[in-house]
RNA sequence: GGUCGGUUGGCCGAGUGGUUAGGCAGAGGUCUGCAAAACCUCGUACAGCGGUUCGACUCCGCUACCGACCUCCA
């Protein structure tokens, strides 16, 4: 198995990743709250950690991968103010149980996924299906001394558990002192905490609160933060491998987590935190609260002011692939453009090269060299946390040595014909499997009388050629190109694409 | 205000103490009946100012600008 290095965001550096059981990995990524339809930021993280699944699947690890549903608990506005449930309020507003909030988004949520072919975890596990499970761990760290019962609702005492453990605040960069120094100034709108870094782990239910279920303090519902602790902990266990999740979960949510985790069981639940980057749009986050986002739907239609016109899912998929995932990634219609350029060339290198035969008669050289470190290379920028745009770039050089065994320029005499099944089968899976792509131009279900006749329509054209007709041929050509199909003539035949 | 991160050629976006990222766009050429596609060649970019060094875009410091988090957010 090759070695990996995954930078971690709790030391902030590349480490080499050691599974704690060997051959396996369990991996948490924190899911969508589903009280709305996801934006295209939420997307991006959701693609970010599939491709970390894949690789990580493709190294060879059986993989547990669990990805929540948050569908209660999630409070809106700042804690000052009268708080309520996302989802409650919602369902308030709309006139709706609360369930049919959550299965309406969640339905769009997988839906959205699934158009942006990002793999289903192997459980999905949701908030309101752990309540009891959720009631334990109150009752673990209240019963470890880490959290106090005011007026029906519980909240970690931060204060304590930074006093204990020292940890608190490590993810984040925060500092116990700035904690402690907050105190005075924002205590007087905190009435129940004892200190504003404070949060609730079980939170009474006021009385138009929908959701709401029996507990030893108070009938209401489990904080924000909780869920993750309690699932994350039931399916991969007190410690386990990777944590994932948008940057903007490191603080609170994820240092809430960890604290809960140790509140707890009395240790650090994850051995490597991943972060992703925002989107951006705009130069700034993509956010739905402060009114800067793109819907998906937006932007494969093309129905928003900022898009000359739509672009197909794999092209933002393949967009959001050629930036690392740690770096922010701004969304503009001219970057856009030139990902659909570069991914339409990458799938026609493909299907090119998947087209090739050997003659069977090839020498090792120089070319054969070439290709073998390139794709050495491209797993070696996948290994170096999950580098997909080197990777890309290393398939992009691929693609023109592709073209130039198509073309002529390269011979296969140069090349072993092992190394030509070997880059078969590397780039192929590289594309399918790891980046997770999918052929947008293919995907028609009549394929097959579609190719037979374009080879009927080539093969007429090409007569007409011979005979030096080109009134026919380019008569031919001109109206498939009206029906946005290209055709390239080649070395020993014409080809051709859609669009 | 505090904490952290970024500033790369026309655009997007990797990376490195001395050697080509890659994609898109652009220029020239090859091929072609023409066109498209493809191939070849080209731009010598790393915010500014200092410092370390034989040598820095890459390390350190300062400045400027941008962003994220500190409040719900992937």
């Amino acid at each position: 198995m090759k070695e990996l290095q995954i930078h971690n965001s709790l030391t902030g550096k590349k480490e080499v990743f050691k599974p704690v059981n060997e051959g396996h990995v369990g991996l948490y990524v924190c899911g969508p709250t589903v009280y709305s339809d996801v934006h295209l930021g939420n997307c991006r993280s959701f693609v970010s950690f599939d491709v970390v699944y894949r690789y990580l699947m493709y190294l060879g690890y059986k993989v547990r991968y669990v990805r929540n549903i948050t569908d209660v608990g999630h409070l809106e506005g700042d804690a000052d103010s009268g708080e309520e449930d996302k989802i409650s309020k919602r369902a308030r507003l709309e006139q709706l149980e609360p369930m049919e909030i959550v299965q309406r988004y969640m339905n769009g949520f997988h839906e959205m996924m699934h158009i942006l072919n990002v793999l289903p975890p192997n459980i999905e596990p949701r908030a309101t299906g752990h309540i009891l499970e959720q009631i334990d761990m109150v009752q673990a760290i209240l019963g470890n001394g880490l959290a106090y019962e005011k007026n029906g609702s519980v909240y970690f005492d931060t204060v304590k558990f930074a006093e204990k453990y020292g940890v608190y605040g490590a993810l984040s960069g925060r500092k116990i002192e700035d904690l402690i120094a907050e105190s005075r100034d924002n205590l007087k709108n905190q009435e129940e905490k004892n200190h504003p870094s404070d949060f609730a782990i079980w939170i009474k239910a006021a009385p138009e609160h929908l959701m709401r279920w029996k507990s030893p303090w108070s009938v209401g519902f489990p904080g924000w933060h909780l869920e993750c602790s309690v699932m994350s902990t039931k399916y991969l266990g007190e410690t386990f491998d990777i944590h994932g999740g948008g940057s903007d979960l490191k603080f609170p949510h994820h240092e809430n987590e960890i604290a809960q985790n140790y509140g707890a069981c009395g240790h650090s639940p994850v051995n490597y935190w991943m972060h992703g980057n925002m989107l951006l749009l705009n130069g700034r986050k993509m956010s739905k609260s402060e009114g800067n986002s793109i819907m998906p739907p937006e932007l494969f239609l093309g129905n928003n002011p900022l898009l000359s016109r739509g672009y197909s899912p794999m092209v933002v998929r393949f967009f959001m692939l050629q930036t690392h995932y740690r770096s922010t990634l701004d969304l503009t219609d001219e970057a856009l453009q030139a990902a659909e350029k570069g991914y339409r060339r990458l799938m026609e290198g493909q299907k090119v090269l998947q087209g090739f035969t050997h003659s069977g008669e090839g020498q090792a050289g120089q070319l054969d060299k070439e290709i073998n470190d390139l794709m050495g290379q491209a797993f070696a920028d996948m290994c170096d946390d999950f580098n997909t745009p080197k990777a890309l770039a290393s398939l992009f050089e691929l693609v023109t040595i592709i073209n130039s065994l198509k073309g002529g320029q390269l011979s296969f005499n140069d090349l072993l014909p092992g190394t030509l099944e070997h880059l078969k089968k590397t780039f192929h899976d590289f594309i399918f499997e790891i980046f997770g792509l999918r052929d947008d131009a293919g995907d028609s279900s009549g394929r097959g009388v579609v190719d037979g006749l374009m080879n009927l329509i080539l093969d007429m054209r090409q007569k007409a050629r011979a005979n030096k007709d080109w009134p026919t041929s380019d008569k031919i050509r001109d109206v498939l190109k009206s029906l946005d199909i290209i055709v390239k003539d080649g070395k020993d035949g014409a080809t051709w694409s859609k669009e």
